[in-house]
RNA sequence: CGGGGCGUAGCUCAGUCUGGUAGAGCGCACGGUUCGGGACCGUGAGGCCGGUGGUUCAAGUCCACUCGCCCCGACCA
């Protein structure tokens, strides 16, 4: 493709509405532009990285025996009032109505949908299991869009749905799933990780996440140098926890109250009262879905709101406000604590109920009690695991010391289990004419976001470094002097030659100066770049260098395209799938 | 939804406090000089100052309402 013939152009300045890095160099660079909030252009260099990535995406897909198909972005009503999900999914599902007044929405994902064929169309167990994907375009009118391809509203995301008779074969096409996932992220040269995740409101009994590592990553991963342990935050365990130092104080028989005003925070009641942070208890009031709760946890430690939710069996979850916990423990905010707290649900995390003595919330202004002794002096209603790992902990499966890595979402495996099917009815007949619920499994990519957490993970102040595979154009030919007729014409036949070899190539010919070219160059990212000049030309040489390194090779005109293909070659061994 | 901020040329932004001829840089067009890391000189085109209503002799500027966008938080298969 000659640059004059498609459609590429860069902004000098950065747009004043992009904070992080791919969004600001996607604009820049003329890959996206925004037509509304969270919603964007895909311009000619986006969508062929885009479709560079679909086309690895598909082979995988293909060798882990999924069906493509494609299904409508517009979805009935009905179907989502079948799964429950029309209640359930709250405002992130954009409802629309036709013109006779029905009610639509604009597919957020597609589970009702691909169960509503299956259950149409299987009915024994002699047709299962089934394995069918979708590229497509899919929006969630998330509350804040932000971060351009990241969080947007609309995205490109690969789904794979999956049923089956039993988790036995359920199990086999999770295992493969996974291993196709790991193929492609591999295969886009990108640096990840697999973890283990929650589950979340979706259910099921196991999931794992795939995360482009990046320091900018919105995810916290735990993982263990050590062995193969690795797990977002919100659902990672960790090994024994270290024990308290002993109570440097005395222990009343009755806990005793003492003057703290204006000590809220552990640091500050800590220090006022000379003792460790791990001997407080840290007393926390949450609003549920339709109850309140109180939560014990050590001081040193947080809690895990992902894990009490799961506990809880709630939807929401939320820190009660000031003014709730002042009508339930009847101290302010940072007073709080389970002496004496009564009508409201008490849970502790394990750490707590180890303490030989506490000091903690007096529940009134100013107030703390010392010596506090649990099961002496208040006794929770359950005893829970809800503390949140963090790096330096022991690795739940061996002896490591976990530690923390950021990272982007980019795949998202889930066993669902019989959620859908047994909502919408989804049976076959087994081999003794039993009905039975089909197993599901769900499976998504998200096309567009791997493209924004590919230039997250690869980027340098000048622009993108495109790994190759995900390269809207591998290779970025160079024509300076187009003003020099015999300078255009060895570029342009240079051009031709590299077509013809099956380069993937973009002939930058437009009439602009060398810098503006250069600069350009840079910040699309192409992997490969060739120079043709005047000044090289004399003595029968082209340049050719990398985009990560710069570093120039000058090349006799002759034998640019098996240098090239060489220097292709290369790239493409360092890539292992 | 809570807090903060911004809507003026294709883009990045001044001008708003203190009302009185609508501005700069980049980009674009034309001419000239330049030509291996975002050149220079000259000329020119380009605006319903987000929208509606109000105050005023006069509104980009003051007031009210409204729409859109960004940031932080809450939220997030």
């Amino acid at each position: 493709m000659r640059w004059s013939q498609t459609f590429i152009y860069t902004l000098r300045q950065d747009p004043s509405d992009a904070e992080v890095i791919s969004h600001r160099l996607l604009v820049r660079a003329g890959f996206i532009a925004k037509v509304a909030a969270g919603i964007y252009n895909y311009l000619p260099l986006a969508t062929r990285s885009l479709a560079k990535l679909s086309a690895i995406v598909r082979e995988e897909m293909a060798a882990a025996g999924s069906a493509e198909l494609v299904m409508p972005a517009v979805q009935p009503a009905e179907l989502w009032q079948d799964s429950g999900r029309w209640a359930e999914y709250g405002p992130e599902l954009l409802r629309i109505k036709d013109r006779h007044d029905r009610e639509f929405c604009f597919g957020p994902t597609h589970e009702e949908i691909i169960t509503d064929i299956v259950r149409g169309t299987v009915t024994s167990y002699r047709q299962l299991p089934v394995n069918l994907f979708q590229i497509q375009t899919k929006f969630r009118d998330e509350i804040r869009p932000r971060f351009g391809l990241m969080r947007g509203r609309e995205f490109v995301m690969k789904d794979a749905y999956t049923f089956h008779a039993d988790d036995g074969d359920l199990d086999v096409a999770y295992r493969a799933m996974e291993r196709a996932y790991r193929r492609v992220f591999s295969r886009c040269g990108l640096r990840y990780t697999q973890v283990e995740a929650d589950t979340g409101n979706i259910g099921g009994s196991e999931s794992h996440e795939f995360m482009v590592l990046a320091e900018t990553g919105e995810d916290a991963i735990l993982s263990c140098p050590e062995c193969h342990y690795g797990a977002n935050v919100e659902k990672a365990e960790a090994g024994a926890l270290e024990a308290a130092p002993p109570w440097p104080l005395d222990t009343p028989d009755t806990p005793r109250e003492v003057d703290t005003p204006d000590q809220r925070t552990i640091e500050e009641v800590s220090e006022f009262l000379g003792i460790s942070p791990a001997h407080l208890v840290k007393t926390l009031i949450f609003e549920t879905d339709e109850s309140f709760v109180a939560v014990l946890i050590r001081g040193d430690l947080e809690v895990n709101e992902i894990k009490l939710k799961n506990a809880l069996g709630c939807l929401h979850l939320q820190l009660a406000s000031e003014q709730k916990i002042l009508e339930i423990t009847g101290g302010p905010q940072g007073f709080s604590g389970p002496v004496g707290l009564a009508g409201i649900r008490l849970l502790a995390d394990p750490s707590v109920m180890a303490l030989e003595a506490a000091a903690t919330g007096g529940n009134k202004d100013h107030t703390h009690v010392v010596g506090v002794v649990p099961n002496r002096d208040f006794t929770p209603d359950e005893v829970i695991e809800l503390r949140l790992a963090r790096a330096g902990d022991p690795c739940p499966r061996c002896a490591g010391a976990l530690v923390e890595k950021r990272g982007i979402e980019v795949g998202h495996v889930f066993k669902l289990g019989t959620k859908y099917s047994k909502a919408m009815r989804c049976t076959f007949l087994d081999a003794d004419g039993e009905e039975r619920l089909m197993t599901m499994g769900c499976y998504g990519l998200g096309v567009s976001r791997t493209i924004a957490a590919a230039i997250e993970q690869n980027h340098d102040d000048k622009g993108i470094i495109w790994p190759l595979p995900l390269a809207p154009y591998e290779v970025d030919l160079v024509l300076l002097n187009s003003d020099k007729e015999e300078v255009v014409e060895a570029a342009a036949k240079l051009y031709e030659e590299l077509v013809d070899a099956g380069i993937d190539v973009l002939f930058d010919d437009r009439p602009e100066r060398p810098g503006v070219k250069f600069n350009d160059m840079d910040l699309i990212g192409f992997p490969v770049r060739i120079v043709v000049g005047k000044r090289g030309l004399e003595s029968g040489e082209v340049e050719l260098s990398l985009r990560r390194d710069g570093e120039r090779r000058s090349t006799p005109i002759d034998q640019l395209v098996p240098a090239v293909q060489g220097l292709l070659d290369e790239l493409k061994g360092e890539i292992a799938p």
